[in-house]
This record gives C-alpha cells, structure tokens and sequence, in this order.
DNA sequence: ACCTGAACACCGTTCAAGT
DNA sequence: ACCTGAACACCGTTCAAGT
C-alpha cells in the first residue's frame, strides 16, 4: 500500500531522533532518508509536532505490548519488577524515546492516549494481583501503581540528567531506587 | 555595572521561557526585551543554549536558598515534607523553568553544578537528622535523599505531561504520592 | 570591553502545479 | 490522493565595524 511511505517517515524520524534529538529532526533530512522531497511528510502528517506524536505513539504502543509479553510469565511482585527493569533499559538505551514519550504529551493523538491507559490498566491489575496475595499494601490500586510509575520516571529522568552521578560510587541507580522502592512497600505489607 | 545588561538578558529570556518555553526564547525577542540589539547576547553568552544555561543556574540557586529558609523553621520529617511541597508548587507555578533545570544539565555551567550539590547536601542532612531521630528507616542517607528527589521529580513530570489526571477523582497527585511515600518510609522507620 | 547592522545558512510551512 | 520545486518568514550565528 502507499501508507508504507508513512511508515518510512516515521522510522527516518526515529533514526534522526536517536541520533540527536527533536533538533535533530528536521522535516527535510526525514525526506531525504525517506526517498522523499523535503515536504512529502505534509502529505502525512499536519506539522513536525505531529510527526513527534506519532513517534511517541508507536514507542507507547510497543512499551505495552512488551508489558503484556512479560505479565503472566512471573508471579506478580516479579513481574513488577522486571517490568520496571525493563522499562529503564529502554530508557537508557533510547533516551530520546524516553523523553518525547512523555513531553508534549497533551498534543498526543488518541493513538498514544490509548496506548498509555492500555500500559496503566496493565500496572494496575498486576498490582491488584500483588495486593490480593499480601504482597503489597492495601489501598487504592491506582494510586500505588502511580507511585511506581513516578518513581520509575523520575529515577530514569534524574539518571539522563545525571543527577545521580553525583556519589563517586554507583549508589542509587535507578534500578537500586526501584528495589528500594519495592521493598519498603513489600515490607509495609506484611506488617500486623 | 555594565553586568546589568546580563541580568537583564536573562529576565527577557525567563519571560519568555515561561511564556512559551524554549522554543519561544529567540535571542532577537530576548534583544528586543532587554532592549539591545539581536546578537548583543552573544557578548554574554556563548550561544542560545549558554543562555539557557544560565536560566538553569539562576532558578536552582533560587531552589537552593528556598531550601535553607524552610529547614530549621521545622523538624526533620516536617521539614522533608514542606520542602516536597515547596517544591511541587514551583513546578506547578513554572513548569518551563522546572523542565529546563532538568535538561540538558550536562552542558550546565559550575555555577549549576553548585547549586544543585548544594540543594542535594542540605537534603541528605535533613534525611540524617530524621534518620537520627527514627523517623525514617535506615540506611545510605544519600540512597534515600535520591529516593525522595526521584519520586517528587517523576511526580510532577507525570502531572506536567497530564499522566495523573487519567481517573476522574483528584487522587494520585503529586502531594498525595509523596504524603504517601513518606507514609512507608515513616511506617518502614518503626519497625521491630 | 561592549554593541550594532548586514549577511549566511538552515528550517518549518505554504502554494501552485504536476501525475 | 500523493508528490514536487519554488518561495516566504523566521532564527541562530558570524563578521566587519563602530564607541
């Protein structure tokens, strides 16, 4: 189908976006890489913005369809973990993805929105899963699912802008902080 | 002192940073504001991003000195949680300024270097002073210190990027995750 | 030491055509 | 329906002068 000229400007634009940023993005590289003229991608998307929002659509919807691969293949306190080990790995391996995927997020198509509720419906029923088993702390589930969420972002967010750096020593890495994390919560479930 | 042509660079450049964020701050209109001519910025910072920079390391020092105010005024447990309090309202307020200072950190200057260290040292003293008193667990201070920054960092990242206003009711926001965050930790202090 | 006006290269976006 | 080349406005940056 011709939609495959679509698909092709989106994977130059990822290309230019993990080399270099949303700078780095420019709207004539993408047609050139894409076989293109320089405002082909008006054809298909309405601005550069746009062409953004679809980028962090496609990461958002990959994100949760791995989370629904690794969901199921561990009991529930493991799966949380390995789902946040996995999502900082892809983070510090394409940390431009990290950051457009939850930038302009407000000008998001209805694709990413879904992707994203799709990605929080899944934190959320691992988490109930944890909380029937005593695993985790009662009380709403969304609102433990969203402390993960924030500590997990904030972690990676503060790794990227090398805040955590600061010790000589490799202390409070993300995946540290998620482990610290976890296990206060773990902890607080078993109590009297 | 002819620096007061600096100073005034930076207040046109954090106007309109806060106006429309950094794509909105062209060195012509940051000019024109200051009332210099388009490139007089370039006597004073190295390029758009220096000036940048420098937004950074002012409002972090401001950060800073905020943070001296409000401890002492509390006692340690109460202290943390005024300063995370404080602190989501300046990312609330200011948004622009709150996504700038944690950037491009990499290329910030030593004066930016230095204020953050500071903000940080004086966050691990009051996790010390708590931890002294038994109202936070044990353990690395700065481990914990980085718990804390991670949380309220990915927090208001979350609520910026309108991640927390999936369900209807107000639950999940930024007070309320670090209200509960210290919850564990506090409950995690007095154990057996 | 600090500032200015002119000029350059680059980029997002639009438009009138082309198939 | 999709693509192209030319053109416009805007921006970061540099340069040769000015005081």
């Amino acid at each position: 189908v011709t939609t495959d000229t679509r698909a092709r400007l989106v994977a130059a634009a990822i290309e230019l976006l993990d080399r270099g940023g949303p700078a780095a993005v420019t709207l004539r590289e993408v047609g050139q890489l894409a076989g293109v003229s320089h405002n082909a991608p008006y054809r298909h998307f309405a601005d550069k913005e746009d062409l953004l929002a679809a980028i962090a659509a496609q990461e958002m919807r990959g994100r949760s369809d791995l989370m629904g691969r690794l969901i199921g293949e561990h009991p529930p306190i493991e799966a949380l973990r390995t789902l946040a080990r996995a999502y900082v790995a892809w983070a510090r391996a394409k940390p431009e993805r990290f950051k457009l995927s939850f930038g302009a997020w407000n000008r998001g198509s209805d694709e990413l929105r879904r992707a994203a509720a799709d990605a929080r419906a899944q934190l959320i029923s691992i988490v109930q899963a944890a909380q029937a088993r005593s695993e985790l702390p009662p009380g709403d589930p969304e609102r433990l699912a969203a402390l993960m969420m924030a500590l997990v972002h904030g972690a990676v967010g503060q790794a990227l802008s090398g805040h955590l750096a600061a010790g000589d020593k490799g202390h409070a890495d993300p995946e540290d902080l998620v482990d610290d994390l976890l296990g206060y919560l773990i902890q607080s479930a078993g109590r009297g």
